[in-house]
DNA sequence: ACCTGAACACCGTTCAAGT
DNA sequence: ACCTGAACACCGTTCAAGT
């Protein structure tokens, strides 16, 4: 009865409604705390209810995913297809970079949604009017992998550095036994004495890999290459 | 007392003991079938016990992704940066294949274990005394990522193809809204019909990658590249 | 001091009972 | 026919009670 009163003042559930307040849940508490549960009580609803709009929890997930893959801008038009494909890639890392918890949650999707597959034909789209064959566009899709949306695995992400007096202690500690690492974390640390704020960093490694797949794809396809002289068994 | 006899009969638990079950527990059932409740189950314990020997179900997993960066075979000696990469990368690989669940833990490691570092290290010093300078190095390790460890991010695996009428519905009506998909759907369809076998081609796109961007290091080193004319803010 | 059973605070999902 | 509360079969981990 109290329950009539609260459906008068809500908008009735929908899928729609469901897939937003579940972004805007893991957006707002992270993705961990995202479970039906606490889903439903964000809509003012019982957990049972959720399943009238979503199969189960990976159905849910999914159709978080088609969300984001429509928040990526339209693809452009009249442009070659480098400056096509890094646009639209970058816009995609953007959209990432507001959705912390999406690129976990791609990486679990099993099979794709009509909005990523719009998304990734595009850019397959992309290749092919750039004079890609299928077969070099094929690989160059794979060997992009999940930079296609503007992510990279990065494995143990830069420790948040401590005070600098901790950080040159760690330092030579790690010198001892992993001498290659510590050069490099030593160069870094230096870095970033001279360039003020962090985040850039992410983005540069992200273009540099990037760019540098794409010249890789622009001289295999400049020269030509098949597949079918590569042996395969 | 029924425990007594148990424990005679049984080695005493240790941490190798522990995390040795929990590597063959996750290639038998399953990463998701992994609990520690199972885990004990298995090792015919309580699951506090495993308390003592692993702080929490995060460290297990820590200690699983040691266990199989230990697998790697060992550096090789006396052969150019490129081969010598080439090859820890591929024994990587077949490690993870003999682990299917491990490239899944180890994106989901927050901090690097000791065998992780020797790894990582180990491949950092390839380049160097290849003749990279750090700053290339480490973007170059920034660009591999995932795929030191033997794996990419392999999105929406290719669908398990059901029989071939199936497969050409499926085709036709593909092809009315994702075209370009489609066509690369078509090109592998019709590859898979001579090439015997599957797994093989997922190895042709890793090398494919890998071979693109060893390549592309190769050619920045030669050309002196560094980061340090690139805008960053 | 050590070990461990019961308990806590959660999950996703089923299902039968209520309207 | 629809909706939903209670229940089921799990989790990882805490903690106090028992030896």
């Amino acid at each position: 009865m109290a329950q009539q009163v609260d459906d008068a003042r809500r908008p009735p559930l929908s899928r729609d409604r469901v897939l937003r307040a579940a972004v805007a849940l893991a957006d707002d508490a992270g993705i961990d705390s995202l479970s039906m549960r606490k889903l439903a009580q964000e809509l003012d609803v019982v957990p049972m209810a959720l399943y009238k709009h979503v199969a189960n929890k990976e159905q849910l997930l999914d159709g978080m995913v088609d969300v984001i893959a429509g928040e990526i801008d339209p693809p452009a038009h009249d442009i070659e297809w480098k400056s096509a494909v890094r646009q639209r890639i970058l816009s995609a890392r953007r959209v990432l970079l507001r959705h912390p918890w999406a690129s976990r949650v791609i990486e679990s999707r099993t099979s794709p949604t009509p909005a990523v597959l719009d998304y990734m034909n595009s850019i397959v789209g992309m290749f092919r009017t750039g004079g890609f064959s299928v077969d070099l566009t094929h690989h160059a899709m794979h060997a992009l992998g999940s930079r296609i949306w503007g992510f990279s695995q990065e494995l143990f992400p830069a420790s948040p550095s401590p005070d600098p007096e901790m950080q040159a202690a760690m330092l030579h500690q790690l010198a001892a036994r992993y001498p290659y690492i510590a050069e490099i974390a030593a160069a870094v640390a230096h870095d970033e004495e001279s360039v003020v704020g962090s985040g850039c960093d992410d983005q540069f490694e992200f273009e540099f890999a990037l760019e540098l797949l794409l010249d890789g794809f622009e001289r295999l396809r400049q020269h030509g290459w098949t597949s079918t002289n590569q042996s395969c068994a």
